[in-house]
DNA sequence: GTCTATAAGCCGATAGAC
DNA sequence: GTCTATCGGCTTATAGAC
């Protein structure tokens, strides 16, 4: 943790406003160490370089408890998915930069998702399994595991996007609310799963 | 069109190339003209700059017929939507690297959203269009017309991105035909539409 | 720890030769 | 149309002063 040290962490938080808005490439250390009112050398004395900024980002603001939790990965599939639905969610809403970040990597296909697949896999790896486990025990249907995958992927986190379609959009206030309901809905539908299979 | 230039239609296609590989900012014209067998020069030559190449792929990669014919824009919501899915998948398969550039500029929220938002939103507004007509009809069931529009985008984009989580998934050959069918019922369940009902 | 000054290199664009 | 050579500006990183 960097938590200790003003200026080491002020500068964390520009490189993360900074990355989520411009992307990585498209942000200099000049610019991080401008909003973080540091030094331009700064970055290469804590760090050691811009790269390893980035890094950093990860080991101070990803949610590493969360996946570690024995708790959590005995949930059965559908209390599962619901939580991983919901803390995802909630987790775009305490770092939205974070999210962005992560979102520009993966279809960047930049040079740090190695480093972005670590520590993203084991959140993902609990959906795949869920996904399984819930189709073996009946619970849901569907034929590819690996497209339902994929496709619940997609429609969990390409939600923050919604500004680019706003042109599009109805914008009924009344709907705003209850979208993680929305959501979580709209994947079990799609997953095949019946509420009244519970049950059984 | 540009297609009766030689060196222009290379320019274009190394373009099109690199910047879906590594982006538009990290892939310098002097690359795009190495890939093309051209001289640096010639970009600002033929396109009055890398701006401009950006948006020449436009005029001639993107599907701009499909949007237009008027045949289309009659279909029913469930006609519409199956042909809207097929439509894409297909284009994806045709210009992988235009579908992971739009992506990559929406994601980054790019300076040039403008652009690829005037050749998006008409595509995407027939969806938004089947949607809400398909809920008045009865034919679809759900609560929100806008998360429900953002659902079904995320699950239809974010499948080409499947590489990166290859260490997931199964891999099952058995299904690895049949995606589009998959992704087709995936949404039509997702959205609430039941199949009998088109027999009412 | 924090600063300034500078190194070394790449960028996009273009003037001008052919 | 196509080339080379170059300009001005930006980048990251760091040596060395304090």
């Amino acid at each position: 943790m960097v938590s200790d040290n003003g200026i080491k962490l002020r500068i964390l938080q520009a490189a993360k406003k900074l990355f989520a808005r411009q992307g990585f490439n498209a942000t200099t250390v000049r610019q991080i160490c401008e909003e973080a009112g540091a030094n331009v050398s700064l970055v290469s004395y804590y760090f050691g370089g811009k790269d390893k900024v980035f890094e950093a980002l990860f080991t101070e603001f990803f949610p590493n408890e969360l996946i570690n939790e024995e708790s959590i990965q005995r949930l059965d599939p559908v209390a599962g998915i619901q939580l991983l639905i919901r803390e995802v969610i909630a987790y775009g809403q305490q770092e939205p930069d974070m999210v962005s970040l992560l979102q520009q990597e993966i279809v960047m296909q930049s040079v740090r998702m190695d480093k972005v697949r670590e520590y993203m896999i084991p959140v993902w790896s609990l959906l795949h399994n869920w996904l399984r486990v819930g189709r073996e025990e009946q619970l849901f249907h569907f034929r590819s595991l690996d497209h339902t995958f994929m496709s619940v992927l997609g429609s969990i986190v390409f939600h923050n996007k919604t500004y680019h379609f706003q042109q599009l959009l109805d914008n009924n206030e009344a709907e705003k609310e209850g979208f993680l309901e929305d959501l979580t809905h709209f994947i079990f539908q799609a997953i095949g799963y019946m509420e009244t299979d519970r049950s059984k």
